[in-house]
DNA sequence: GCATAATGATACGGGTCCGTAACGATCGGG
DNA sequence: CCCGATCGTTACGGACCCGTATCATTATGC
């Protein structure tokens, strides 16, 4: 079930969420910021910060530093894995997963306005 | 003709473009930045300092800045108005085009694989 | 001509982020 | 038990961005 879009509606949608993001005051984030952030709320845990690293193809002080930016937002907090204490366990907030389903319509919305140019 | 998409399948599009965007070693633009640039490759000119912190409701300085380095990284240019000398028109690059549209390859690719769920 | 308004750029102090390199803490194999 | 490997974090120098306030330049109205 692929999703039929235009080049010319991709970009519309872009910018038109992009402009909502910024309009709404929210937390400017980087495009690091934000894949890191989806991808600790979309995919299934657990999450290292190796593992986030390696994922996004970048190195491991970007994430601790996104993670500590994220954190005093209160997107996301991290705990010691138990088990083996040098991992450090990424988990979800309340907070965190308040912003992104308001993301998420954000951008369901935006779509549907979607005229057909 | 509105596009129909569900929230969870907002979510896994942005998270996947930005994923490619991190990964592809691009300018990590921020929300801000992106929002700016949009604007200039789609909306008519001539785009002022003054009319795109109108539009994104943020500052002149903020606007100047973002000019300053997405110049650099030759996306965008700026040329003083002949009219009215106060204002400085932003214009457009072939860089900064190219970017543009491989952004919107990207995010029309992305949104085809999209699975129904 | 002169005061006023408008435009975009700049200065400032503070914060965040970058990449590289080093660090302490922890685990695991011999 | 100890040495090497692995984990996440921190230190460093440099760059960028923030919001506020101020600046020089240019236009406009009287």
């Amino acid at each position: 079930m692929p999703l039929e879009i235009r080049p010319s509606q991709a970009l519309r949608l872009w910018r038109q969420v992009h402009l909502d993001l910024v309009r709404d005051g929210q937390a400017d984030l980087s495009a690091r910021q934000t894949a890191i952030l989806l991808t600790i709320y979309l995919e299934l845990p657990p999450h290292t910060v190796r593992g986030l690293a390696a994922q996004l193809g970048v190195t491991k002080p970007v994430i601790t530093r996104a993670l500590d930016t994220m954190g005093k937002l209160g997107l996301v907090s991290r705990r010691r894995d138990e088990f083996d204490r040098r991992n450090v366990i990424i988990q979800r907030t309340v907070a965190g997963a308040l912003a992104v389903e308001k993301l998420a319509d954000l951008v369901t919305e935006r779509a549907r306005e979607l005229g057909g140019s």
